[in-house]
DNA sequence: CTTGATCCTGTAGTGGCTACAGAAGTTATA
DNA sequence: TATAACTTCTGTAGCCACTACAGGATCAAG
């Protein structure tokens, strides 16, 4: 059994965060010692990892939850994974999308940009109607 | 000179979020009329309007500001625009970058994932160490 | 016995809005 | 003129997913 600290460097997250999970109910309130402290057992741990790959791969908290309640479940639905992650992977590629739009319009903007300049055309630009 | 709604739909910015702006000093106060509304003038809606273009760019709150102040002083300091743009250029493509690398490593877990699965291996994966 | 690390609870702040509640005033129609 | 519907006002709270305290208790090492 391992206190907060040693599950947050196992796990790779936070000691504030964990705690945040456990008050949002994401994971099971772990046992506490007799000092009130709070004690993970290795399934605790895995649990921990599990939501942080699924935090470092994007998903929003709540699907990280739901994942997580799929995999422990008796069941393993793998089409419920499926369906999250691939709509998942449509909102990453509309961001995708977004940001490269948005890159092409700052990089004109500022293309003509210049110390030397009387007055700016990026500003001139933002300024019109 | 304008009510708060006709400043909202002229510059795509809501109601709430020019109040917000108010509140947060990023424009100044505007007049009021002897009812205690708002009242805009058509200088009042041209910041507004800036500011919905540099968000819309994906700047930052605090640059929007930066550059609409930038944008009312005496000398257009051109360099000072550049070096704002193009630091936010740099984070943009940094994002583009991440949502690449997610993006390819969620279709990787997901390439096997079929309704037919008894076990599924997006779910194996998140639960390796 | 002291120092320093770790842990506890509870609360507030982050960014950038957005959504109320409840009151007051304005405008359009009957 | 009455009334309905719209707009605006202030102030507060919620969103996401943490993160950062404050102020106290406990623990391990020297």
């Amino acid at each position: 059994m391992f206190a907060i600290g040693e599950a947050s460097r196992q796990s790779g997250i936070g000691i504030e965060t964990i705690r945040y999970y456990e008050r949002e109910g994401i994971v099971p309130k772990p046992e506490r010692a007799s000092n009130n402290r709070r004690m993970y057992a290795t399934q605790d741990i895995g649990r921990l990892r599990f939501l942080k790959k699924c935090r470092d791969l994007g998903f929003p908290l709540a699907d990280a939850r739901t994942l997580l309640e799929l995999s422990e479940g008796d069941s393993e639905d793998c089409q419920s994974v499926k369906d999250l992650a691939e709509h998942h992977v449509l909102n990453v590629r509309e961001k995708i999308e977004e940001l490269e739009r948005l890159e092409a319009a700052l990089t004109e903007l500022t293309a003509n940009c210049d110390s030397g300049n009387v007055s700016c055309p990026m500003l001139s630009q933002l300024r019109t109607l």
